[in-house]
DNA sequence: CACAATTCAATTGCGCACAACTAAATGGTG
DNA sequence: CACCATTTAGTTGTGCGCAATTGAATTGTG
């Protein structure tokens, strides 16, 4: 197929692609996926409003209807994200009544979040939530699975890509 | 093959999947995303730092330098985004002195966004950008295509399912 | 044991995303 | 023309994401 490596994917042309037409917007995968990911929390914000929480939140509690209680840092690990974001949300969640923040007594840098009654029991209620979500994509499971992996696949590149850029920056 | 519509894809059990296994974390679909956009951001956060930009002031340029000037409306339907984003981000962008923001005198509610020479002169610096991530991601410009082909179809369908579900909320 | 390096959570500051609201200009209808 | 609905930016408030910093607890090393 002549001129595969050409951005538009419509051009016979055979002449490589010039610098500027990967500029153009609409060829940009960045945003593709920027805007699906917005177009994503779009969706979890009208489907978790009954439960009170918003996507990150949910996403915490995920975590934590599936492995228990967790130090914050563990917490953070699954999710990528880190005490200054944690923080705040964990306080709010705490607020809500899901979770209670307890020093640990072993490690006393640590903070265990533990699932409140409450919080166990929004599980429940949670159950109906990603069903809502899969039927909305109107993508079937094994396509989702194939998108996913694709994305992991990115996520990977993409880190390790910005440890290297960071490095050659210094 | 046996256990097809199974979310983890190793089953070999022909029960229908269990709600509680749809929560599992990292068979959700909105994490992977979610990951791979702050990916991006990461990446792309080091890539622009050059240019003195953010991602979301990044792409307001992109639009910029393809389409010329611009209202602040338009601007927003480029990237789906409102005046409430907008309006301090391209205050930001003023101060740096890369746009101009001129009421229209044709339609004062309008605000025309303007490129200076400062503004323009940019983009020679930035075509190397869109290089420079691609290669990052791994991906050949093929698969490039069919996953942004495949986020643009999700985010399609998530926009109008999200309509649907407020619809119905009412 | 003493001291330096590390770990962990919290805080601060900045920017983005979005809902809700305000204010001004415009357009349409009686 | 007068009035009202609509359009357009901007503002306010809330929450997320991340870099940088702080402070306390722990660990490692001489």
């Amino acid at each position: 197929m002549v001129g595969k490596g050409y951005p538009g994917g419509m051009s016979t042309s055979p002449t490589p692609t010039p610098a500027a037409d990967w500029l153009r917007l609409d060829q940009q995968i960045c945003f593709s996926l920027h805007a699906a990911s917005r177009a994503f929390g779009g969706l979890y914000r009208v489907v978790l409003k009954d439960l009170g929480l918003t996507y990150p939140q949910y996403l915490v509690m995920l975590v934590l209807w599936e492995h228990g209680d967790l130090p914050v840092k563990k917490l953070g690990e699954h999710l990528r994200l880190d005490s200054g974001t944690l923080s705040p949300l964990l306080k709010r969640l705490e607020a809500a009544g899901l979770v209670r923040r307890e020093r640990s007594t072993r490690d006393e840098r640590s903070v265990e979040v533990r699932l409140t009654e409450e919080g166990s029991a929004l599980r429940e209620r949670a159950l109906e939530v990603p069903r809502r979500i899969v039927t909305a994509t109107s993508f079937d499971v094994d396509e989702i699975r194939a998108l996913r992996a694709r994305l992991d696949d990115l996520t990977t590149a993409l880190d390790e890509a910005a440890v290297q850029a960071a490095r050659e920056d210094s």
